[in-house]
DNA sequence: ACTATGATGCACTCGCCAGTGCAAAAAGGA
DNA sequence: TCCTTTTTGCACTGGCGAGTGCATCATAGT
């Protein structure tokens, strides 16, 4: 199953395609315009991917893989935490916020969403390729800090879970789904409020 | 502008188109479909309203008045709570999380989520007719609670923010968004976990 | 230079669907 | 009952887009 024709242009498709699917919807999508816009002839699309459905998902799973590893080298961040564990946790906190939030984060969550009900495999690809990697080493990492004596809590998953959600929560009506963007300072604030209340539930010490 | 023809025939017009919409995505639902699933002849609906698209937001429009008044209702038991506001913080916990995973919650986000870029109008019928309100309320709710010294916070709207958070933030992937029915059971315990540490950060007692 | 493989441009088929027109049938109010 | 408004069924148009076929061009390896 070696990849079909010349792997620039596979590329260039991916990326165009991925772009106008997220702007205009699957069904509103036409090829035409993906091609014209990749600076490609419609038959190279059918060469390399065979048909509309297929674009689809490969351009869908090249994006999730690109936003699973910007979310695991933030998450990675909470590797060399020594000492309170705040800062790596408001760190950690800014940039996966920013990756909800950059173009692809929107576009992606988006696309998703529209065309899972005509599409139900994407869920495979989306949950295995993005979403459960990232939290369960997230999950990963907060074991850690509570086996270091930094956080106190039972269940890794759950906690993680709960920082995710106070995290990127309240993102999506702060971002109008999309349509605003969110300064810097704002998702500092949101980073921050969010590792504050986490830690009030889940840090070591005692107040 | 009143409404043009029977109104039985435009509620159900409504209803199904709605749910076929959010089934099917707005591209590929027909109006033939809409109109042979609502017994219903397809000049009917050119009748009331016109063309597609203003069907599709009359559709969203009256989903979205549904959604906010089933959420109003929930928030609106924190009214009469006296003495440990944790059980009833649950009890509304729990409600909205109903109201997230049933049929329409899943549909209504999803079907706005997708024809956003189509319709970027779309964004004030939701806001207005049921995010904002409702996390307003909410707040509302919290405010009078501070007050009463059986919460300990200084901005209302940023705790209602993250109990929101917190309560819908993994039904999502829980509910493989909208694939999987999730158990009362679980909901029951999402709230309690998103009470407590909500409470944890805001609860007017020492620890 | 030669050849194979992929890229391009163009024209074409075929199916699908929003929206329209018309004439007949209900429904409802006086 | 009569008249008006709405609904119905059906046939039709017009446009649009996925996918194909074919001939030609570019490119890379030998």
């Amino acid at each position: 199953m070696s990849p079909r024709g010349r792997p620039d242009k596979r590329e260039a498709i991916l990326r165009t395609a991925f772009t106008v699917f997220a702007r205009e919807g699957y069904a509103q999508a036409t090829l035409d315009a993906i091609a014209a816009e990749a600076r490609v002839a419609k038959h190279t699309i059918y060469n390399h991917f065979g048909d509309k459905q297929t674009l689809l998902r490969a351009a869908l799973t090249a994006e999730a893989d690109l936003a699973r590893a910007k979310n695991m080298a933030a998450v990675d961040l909470l590797r060399d935490c020594v000492g309170d564990p705040r800062p790596a946790l408001e760190a950690v906190g800014l940039r996966v916020i920013q990756c909800f939030c950059d173009d692809g984060g929107w576009a992606l969550r988006r696309l998703f969403y529209a065309e899972l009900p005509q599409f139900p495999d994407l869920l495979d690809i989306i949950e295995g390729r993005a979403a459960s990697p990232v939290t369960e080493a997230l999950a990963d990492r907060l074991a850690r800090l509570a086996l270091a004596g930094q956080l106190r809590l039972t269940d890794p998953s759950a906690a993680a879970e709960q920082l995710s959600a106070l995290l990127t929560g309240s993102l999506e009506s702060r971002g109008r789904f999309g349509t605003r963007r969110i300064p810097e300072d704002e998702m500092r604030a949101v980073a921050r409020a969010a590792v504050d209340t986490f830690l009030h539930a889940f840090g070591g010490e005692r107040r």
